[in-house]
DNA sequence: CACGCGTACTCGTATAGACGAGTGGGCAAG
DNA sequence: CTTGCCCACTCGTCTATACGAGTACGCGTG
């Protein structure tokens, strides 16, 4: 095994109080920025840097959690060390639900990526009647049943959202709405023709890290947060008539709202 | 030391190919979201888990730095690891910069804050004239230089925002925007009275794990991610008359948007 | 040429031990 | 009673070692 290129890292200084582990993870990160290592590249292997800055392995390897508790690196078993490459991001303005939009026919989700050049995919539908939990009742108005309308949203196979609709029993049930496909326009639009004109639609953003199963279904590295977006619609009568519950990676979206001053 | 309450804790299961680490991992997590561990309690010491499960501490030790990595505990020192209890969150409204709101001469911040019982500070203003990134120039419109205002808000003691304002100098050079004080309405207030009426904003949102000076500035703790929050204020002209960089503690915030069904 | 196998290199998991440093309580000296 | 020290317990850091398992590549065989 060849050495390290000399002055590619630095060397470590045993007198600071900066644990050594950190200060690997320091001059690593620092080389990234640097464009030292560009995304995509592999990273000196845990072996090379055990020699190169005398430690044992497990402190190169603390290291490299470090890293990938920030995203910015991810291990390949077997391969070696990767930079991540930060993938280009999906936008979602906040004018996709423009009842313009929704007079095409198509989802804005399949236009977006569509417009981006984008292979879209949406899967693992499940259409059912439920409970609803505590908080869903809440915003919806203490219903105590719900429609429930799960699935996945997919781009060039990697998948991005994962989102669940539900909808008051009364409005949903029997109609086109409880059917996997709703049909042009999507839920808004039956919504619509159901008599139950849409008016405004409140949205609530948080951000966290994601729990294991979001980690799976979103296939999700090491360092990377979801957004945790609640959209509740409401109709012209005041009533609330969806709320729309997604958990988007973090990493491959971009939100855009538009606001007046007034 | 006295072993570990029976049923507290189940066993390992030596036949599944899940990793002892990632076990007894999955066993505290279920534990916390049961309840059985709450907000702000402590978890069986590492030497407790040791004894109980009967793996070495490096194990142990790397459960809880899983558990870390999500957010849900934090290790004290000398004291023990602890279920992070999540802490009251800071609403942000859509028509937070509404003129009627400007009008009344407190800053956003501080008002919602009183509102909220919480006490309210604003520091490490920095107001001076810099040059203008890429980014930031695209924005504002191809400027060179810009005049930057830095702030950092705290709640009850805790730093969790950290903003930076940037406006073209043009604008901005030689009037009260300039000054450490902006007055009452903030620069908003003064934009308008320099004749710049406002007409709308543009706010993205991302949301990512922080830089290593973000864990410094807002004192984040591991496993939690920032919300960064890129809003452009326009004036009735189309121009661009402000860029406002903010970085929030994601677990301090919930973002909240209202938007028209047109 | 095509296939299969071995081998070297990669990261993943786990053990055992050592020392350091922060915290808090008890105990002894004043 | 108060003060100060010691000690037990906690997590933090680091070393050394071992074996497992995924990957890539070259070489030999058919």
């Amino acid at each position: 095994m060849s050495p390290l290129p000399s002055g590619l890292l630095g060397d470590l200084d045993p007198t600071s109080d900066r644990a050594v582990f950190r200060q690997i993870a320091d001059q690593l990160r620092e080389a990234i920025d640097r464009g030292r290592f560009k995304e995509g590249e592999k990273l000196p292997s845990e072996a090379e840097l055990v020699d190169h800055y005398g430690v044992s392995r497990m402190t190169v390897r603390n290291s490299f959690s470090i890293l990938q508790g920030e995203g910015l690196v991810h291990a390949e078993h077997g391969k070696g060390v990767f930079v991540r490459p930060r993938p280009p991001v999906r936008r979602l303005a906040s004018d996709r639900f423009a009842r313009r939009h929704r007079e095409q026919g198509k989802s804005a989700f399949i236009v977006e990526a569509d417009a981006a050049g984008s292979h879209p995919q949406v899967d693992s539908l499940e259409v059912k009647e439920e409970k609803a939990t505590q908080d869903i009742s809440a915003r919806l108005g203490s219903v105590r049943r719900v429609l429930a309308r799960r699935r996945r949203y997919l781009l060039d196979g990697r998948p991005v959202e994962f989102a669940t609709s539900y909808l008051p029993l009364d409005i949903a049930r029997g109609t086109q709405i409880a059917e996997p496909n709703p049909g042009p326009g999507g839920i808004y639009a039956r919504l619509e023709e159901l008599g139950h004109r849409l008016d405004h639609f409140e949205e609530e953003i948080r951000a966290r890290m994601p729990s294991p199963a979001e980690v799976k279904t979103l296939r999700l590295a090491s360092g990377v947060p979801v957004i945790h977006l609640i959209r509740t619609a409401f109709d012209t009568e005041g009533r609330a008539v969806e709320v729309c519950d997604t958990v988007m990676a973090a990493d491959a979206y971009v939100l855009s709202y538009q606001l007046p001053a007034t």
